[in-house]
RNA sequence: GCGCGAUUAGCUCAGGGGUAGAGCGCCUGCUUCACACGCAGGAAGUCACUGGUUCAAAUCCAGUAUCGCGCACCA
C-alpha cells in the first residue's frame, strides 16, 4: 500500500510477466481425459512466415475472448494453434530472394530449392506465433501444428489416394486459369475480377469467298489473333446469314478459318461477330469444340508469345504484343478503330497480373459430401454470423465447380502419383482416355517398388488442399474424441469457399459429421479512408507498434469495441487510444481502492446504502447483458456494456457517492460497508472483463488480493460467485438512486450556468417532493460538490433566485450577487418551452380515440404517467415564473 | 445482368414500431486529495428519397438514388 504506484497503467511491464505465468502454470492446456464440457476452437493457420497484421489480432482476440470465457464458464478449452506452410505465398517470397542473387529454383534444381525454403521457413517462420503470444492468446501451444509436419503430409497424401480411388479425383486436358508469372494453374476462387481499362479494337477480316466483302470484329485482345481458328455469328443473325458455311482471312500469319453460326454469341455485343481462339479462351474453347476447331496455342507459359505467333512477336509480352498487333492491323489496313474500354479482367490474386486461360494437363476433384456439406448450413446444424453469408455459401455450393488441385510448384505435398517411364510421353500427351491412365499409373503415399522405372508426379497440391483437413487432421484420436466437431470457428468471410465449405465437406467425408458448430466472420478492415488495409498503399498499420503503444490490452480492448456486427469495420488509431485509456482508469480506480484502508474484519457492516445497492444492481444487469451478447457473438456489446458500466456507472456516479464514507471521520460500520461494495464490484468486474483485457485484469486481480495461492484470475469459474439478490430493496434503491442523481445533474447544470466552479460551495436550498431525501442530502452536497442541502418545505424564494425542479423537489441556489430576474425569467421559459412540446406530444396521442383503444394498453398507461409527470413539471415550473414574475 | 449489404450528430458507428443513442471531435469551465490517458457542463440529427401498412414508422413493406461486396464466359 505504500508503494508509489504509477498513474498510468505500464503494460509492457505486466504483460509478459503475466503471460509467462500462465505458460508455466500450464494454464493454456487442453485436457482430453477431463470430465468437464468440451469447448474448441482451432486456429485458422496463418502463414508459417507471416507477420501479424490487424485482421490476425481481431480474429485471434476474438478467439481468446471465446477461449477465456469458456474456460470460466468451467469448460475444459482446447485452442489448437498452428500455421500453414503457404505453398505459393512462400514459394514466391524465395524465388524473389533467389532472383536477387542471379539464380532461379530451376538453376538450383528441385531439392536444393526445398532446401532453401526449409532454410527460410527456419529463419522467418514462427514469427507469429510469438506475436500472437505477445497478443495474449491462450492456445495450447504444446499442440502446434504445421500443415508440413510428418502426420499431417501422410494424412493429406492418404486423403488424395483415397479420393484417387473413389473416382472423385481425376486428370484432365482442361482450360484452367494460368498465372504467368507464378506458371502455375490456380483455382477460380484465386481469380480475382477487377475492372480494367483498355480498348475495344474493330477489325476486318476479308471473305474468302467474296473478295473485298468484310466481316467486321471487335475484339479487346488482338495479340491472340494469331491462335484465331474460326469465326462465330449468332445463327439467327440477319445480317450474316450468307456468310455462314463460308470461310474469312486470318491476316497473320494469313489463313483461311471458317465461318460457323453458335448460339453463344450475343447479336448485341460489337459487331455481333466473335473471333475463334480456343487456346486462350474458355468460351471460345468451347466453341470450338462444338465445331470442331483447331487449337493453335502462341503463348508460352510466361505470358509472352510464341513461334506459332509469327517470328516478329516470338518472345514479346503479350501486353507488348497487343498494341504491336492492332498496329500491324492498321499497317494492313484492317484496323477500323480503337475504343476506349472498360471489363471485368481476372488477376491472379498472388501475382497481381491477368490471369491467362490455358489448356493444360492438370488434377481436379470432384467435391465429395456436397449435399450434406450444403444442408448443415442452409438447415442451421452449422450456424453463419452474420447470417447473411449462409445465403452466399449456399449459392457457391449448388453452382460448384471441379477444384483444380494441382500446382506448378515444388512447395508443398508432392502429388503421390507415379508414370511409368516408357509410357510418360503418352500420359503427358493427355490424349489417352482415362480408364488407360488410371491402369497405368501408380497412386499411392508409397513410390512403386521398383522406382527407378517410374516418374513421380512434378506437381504439387493445392495448399487449401492441406488446410481443407485442419479441424481433424491436426488432433489424434483421443483428442478428438473429446474436442471433435469443434464448438467455434473465427475467421474471414473472404476464405469461405477457400477453407470454410471446404472442411465442411472434407469434415462429413472423413469423419462422418460437420467440424464445427458455429462459425463466426469477421469482417475486413479497411482504414479511416474506406480503403482496404493493405502493405501497397502503406495504411496497414504497424502492429507490434500499437502493441508497444497501447499495450496488448489497449488494443484489444480498442478494436473489440469495433469488433464486426456485419459491416466491414473502419480502423482509427483513435479506437486504440481509447482502449489504452481504459485500462489507466480501471488502474486508477483500483489504485483509488489500494489507497483505503483494507477491511476491518472486526467491524460489522451497515446495511447497504442506496448507491450500494444500486451499483451492484446494475453488476448484475451488467451480467446479464454480457451473458446475452456473448450468446450472440456480440463482442462489440460487450466491450461497450464493459465501459458504460466500469467509467460511468462505476466511477462517474458509485465511486463519486462514497468518498465521504471512507475517510478517518468515516462511520466504522458505513465505512466497512463501503468497502466490502467496493471489492465486491472490483472481483467481479475484473472476472467479467478478464476476456478482454487479460493481462491488467490479472494484474489488478494480484494487487488487490484477490488470488488465492497459486490460483489465476484465468481459472475462476464464474457461477460459482454470483450472489444472490433481494431484488424489491434493489428495485427501490436502484430508483432512489436515480432520483439523487438526476438532482445531481440538474445542480451542477445551474451552477455551470452561472459560470460558478464544479468546486465551489454554494448554499443551496430544496422544497422536497419526497419523503426520504434527508437521508440522501449528504451524498447529494458531496455529488453536486457543495457544503450541504438545507431541506425546508416551508421555503420563499427571493424573486429571481436560480432554481431547477428535480426528481426529489424544487431546488434552489440562493446566492448573493446571483439574483438577476431577467435571466432567471429566461432560463425558466426555455425549459418550460420544451416541457410544453413533451406534454403536448403525449396530449395529441391520447386525444387520439384510436390510440386509446388500438394501443397495447401497457403502452397507454406508460404514455399516461408520462403525460402526468410533464404537466406536473410544468406546474411547478410556472409556479416558479409566476413568483418570479408576481 | 442476378444476389447481398449499407445510407442515423462534424467523423466512426450502435439501435430498431410507442421520449433519437455511444465514442471521438467541437465549445465552456476545472491542477476537486484515483485518474488531464482526467472531471463537470454544453451545442449538435427532416434517422438518404418517394409511396404504402399501422392508432403510431427512423424502425416493417415496396420502389428510387448513391456507395460497397459477391456471383455471372458479353468477346
Amino acid at each position: 500500500m505504500s508503494e508509489e504506484i504509477s498513474k498510468v497503467y505500464q503494460p509492457s511491464e505486466v504483460e509478459s510477466q503475466w503471460y509467462t505465468r500462465w505458460l508455466e502454470a500450464s494454464c493454456f492446456k487442453a485436457d482430453e481425459n477431463s470430465d468437464r464440457e468440451a469447448y474448441s476452437i482451432v486456429i485458422p493457420p496463418p502463414n508459417v512466415t507471416g507477420v501479424l497484421h490487424l485482421g490476425h489480432v481481431l480474429n485471434n482476440t476474438i478467439q481468446d475472448v471465446l477461449s477465456r470465457r469458456a474456460r470460466m464458464k468451467g469448460k475444459e478449452v482446447l485452442w489448437l494453434p498452428g500455421t500453414d506452410h503457404a505453398g505459393i505465398a512462400t514459394q514466391a517470397v524465395v524465388e524473389r530472394a533467389l532472383r536477387k542473387e542471379g539464380t532461379t529454383r530451376r538453376e538450383l534444381g528441385r531439392e536444393a530449392f526445398l532446401d532453401r525454403v526449409r532454410q527460410w521457413k527456419d529463419e522467418h517462420g514462427g514469427i507469429i506465433i510469438k506475436q500472437l503470444k505477445r497478443l495474449g492468446c491462450s492456445c495450447d501451444w504444446d499442440r502446434e501444428r504445421y500443415t508440413q509436419d510428418d502426420d499431417y503430409v501422410e494424412r493429406v497424401l492418404n486423403v488424395f489416394v483415397d479420393l484417387y480411388n473413389k473416382g472423385l479425383i481425376y486428370r484432365g486436358k482442361r482450360m484452367v486459369n494460368w498465372c504467368p508469372v507464378s506458371q502455375t494453374a490456380l483455382s477460380d476462387e484465386e481469380v480475382i475480377k477487377r475492372p480494367s481499362k483498355g480498348s475495344l479494337y474493330y477489325m476486318r477480316y476479308e471473305i474468302v469467298e467474296s473478295p473485298g466483302e468484310f466481316l467486321e470484329i471487335a475484339t479487346t485482345r488482338p495479340e491472340t489473333l494469331m491462335g484465331d481458328t474460326g469465326v462465330a455469328v449468332h445463327p439467327k443473325d440477319p445480317r450474316y446469314q450468307k456468310y455462314l458455311g463460308k470461310h474469312c482471312w486470318r491476316p497473320f500469319p494469313r489463313q483461311q478459318i471458317p465461318i460457323v453460326a453458335d448460339e453463344h454469341i450475343d447479336m448485341e455485343f460489337g459487331t455481333g461477330v466473335l473471333k475463334v481462339t480456343p487456346a486462350h479462351d474458355k468460351a471460345d474453347f468451347d466453341i470450338g469444340q462444338r465445331h470442331d476447331l483447331e487449337v493453335i496455342d502462341v503463348l508460352n507459359p510466361d505470358g509472352t508469345l510464341n513461334a506459332l505467333a509469327g517470328a516478329e512477336f516470338e518472345g514479346m509480352d503479350r501486353m507488348e504484343a497487343r498494341e504491336k498487333a492492332a498496329d500491324k492491323l492498321e499497317e494492313l489496313g484492317l484496323l477500323i478503330k480503337r475504343e476506349p474500354y472498360e471489363n471485368e479482367v481476372g488477376f491472379s490474386e498472388r501475382a497481381n497480373v491477368p490471369i491467362e486461360p490455358r489448356l493444360s494437363l492438370q488434377w481436379f476433384l470432384r467435391y465429395p459430401s456436397v449435399p450434406e456439406a450444403t444442408g448443415s448450413v442452409l438447415q442451421g446444424d452449422i450456424t453463419f454470423r452474420p447470417q447473411r453469408w449462409v445465403k452466399t455459401y449456399g449459392h457457391w455450393m449448388e453452382n460448384i465447380q471441379d477444384w483444380c488441385i494441382s500446382r506448378q510448384l515444388w512447395w508443398g505435398h508432392r502429388i503421390p502419383v507415379w508414370y511409368p517411364k516408357d509410357r510418360l510421353a503418352e500420359i503427358q500427351s493427355g490424349e489417352l482416355d482415362e480408364d488407360t491412365v488410371r491402369s497405368l499409373i501408380h497412386v499411392d503415399t508409397q513410390p512403386p517398388a521398383d522406382a527407378e522405372a517410374w516418374t513421380q508426379d512434378e506437381d504439387v497440391l493445392d495448399t487449401w488442399f492441406s488446410s481443407w483437413l485442419w479441424p481433424f487432421a491436426t488432433m489424434d484420436e483421443d483428442t478428438r474424441k473429446k474436442f471433435f466437431p469443434t464448438t467455434d470457428l473465427v475467421t474471414g468471410p473472404d476464405i469461405i469457399f477457400f477453407w470454410v465449405a471446404r472442411m465442411i465437406m472434407a469434415s462429413y467425408t472423413f469423419q462422418g459429421e460437420l467440424p464445427f458448430r458455429n462459425v463466426f466472420f469477421t469482417s475486413l478492415i479497411r482504414d479511416s479512408k474506406g480503403r482496404k488495409l493493405s502493405k501497397s498503399l502503406g495504411n496497414s498499420p504497424d502492429c507490434l507498434k500499437l502493441l508497444d503503444k497501447y499495450g496488448a490490452d489497449g488494443v484489444r480492448f480498442g478494436l473489440l469495441r469495433i469488433a464486426p456486427t456485419g459491416a466491414d469495420i473502419r480502423y482509427d488509431e483513435d479506437r486504440m487510444k481509447e482502449g489504452r485509456n481504459f485500462a489507466t482508469k480501471l488502474w486508477n480506480a483500483v489504485r483509488f481502492r489500494q489507497m483505503q484502508t483494507p477491511v476491518d474484519a472486526s467491524v460489522t457492516p451497515a446495511a447497504p446504502s442506496i448507491y450500494a445497492l444500486d451499483i451492484l444492481g446494475k453488476l448484475d444487469a451488467l451480467e446479464d447483458k454480457l451473458e446475452t451478447a456473448y450468446q450472440n457473438y456480440r463482442f462489440n456489446d460487450i466491450a461497450n456494456h464493459l465501459y458504460e458500466f466500469f467509467w460511468s456507472q462505476f466511477c462517474d456516479w458509485y465511486l463519486e457517492s462514497v468518498k465521504n464514507d471512507l475517510g478517518d471521520s468515516a462511520d466504522p460500520a458505513v465505512k466497512a460497508m463501503t468497502l466490502e461494495t467496493l471489492d465486491r464490484v472490483y472481483r467481479r468486474f475484473l472476472m467479467l472483463l478478464h476476456p478482454f483485457m487479460p493481462h491488467l485484469t490479472e494484474e489488478l486481480w494480484d494487487r488487490l488480493g484477490f488470488a488465492a495461492e497459486g490460483q489465476f484470475l484465468m481459472n475462476e469459474d464464474l457461477a460459482a460467485t454470483r450472489p444472490p439478490w433481494d431484488t424489491q430493496e434493489s428495485a427501490q434503491a436502484q430508483e432512489r438512486a436515480a432520483a439523487i442523481y438526476e438532482a445531481t445533474g440538474r445542480a451542477r447544470n445551474l451552477k455551470a450556468e452561472y459560470q460558478l466552479g464544479a468546486n465551489k460551495a454554494v448554499r443551496f436550498v430544496l422544497k422536497p417532493t419526497v419523503d426520504w431525501v434527508d437521508e440522501e442530502t449528504d451524498t447529494l452536497a458531496l455529488l453536486i460538490g457543495t457544503a450541504g442541502i438545507e431541506v425546508r418545505a416551508d421555503y420563499q424564494p427571493e424573486k429571481g433566485v436560480p432554481a431547477a425542479v428535480t426528481a426529489v423537489g424544487e431546488l434552489y441556489m440562493p446566492l448573493e450577487g446571483l439574483i438577476d430576474v431577467a435571466e432567471e425569467t429566461k432560463r425558466l421559459e426555455k425549459e418550460i418551452g420544451k416541457v410544453t412540446k413533451e406534454l403536448e406530444k403525449t396530449d395529441k396521442k391520447l386525444a387520439n380515440p384510436n390510440f386509446v383503444e388500438r394501443a397495447r394498453p401497457e403502452i397507454v398507461d406508460e404514455i399516461r404517467q408520462r403525460r402526468t409527470d410533464w404537466q406536473k413539471r410544468l406546474e411547478q415550473l410556472e409556479e416558479m415564473l409566476g413568483n418570479l414574475v408576481g
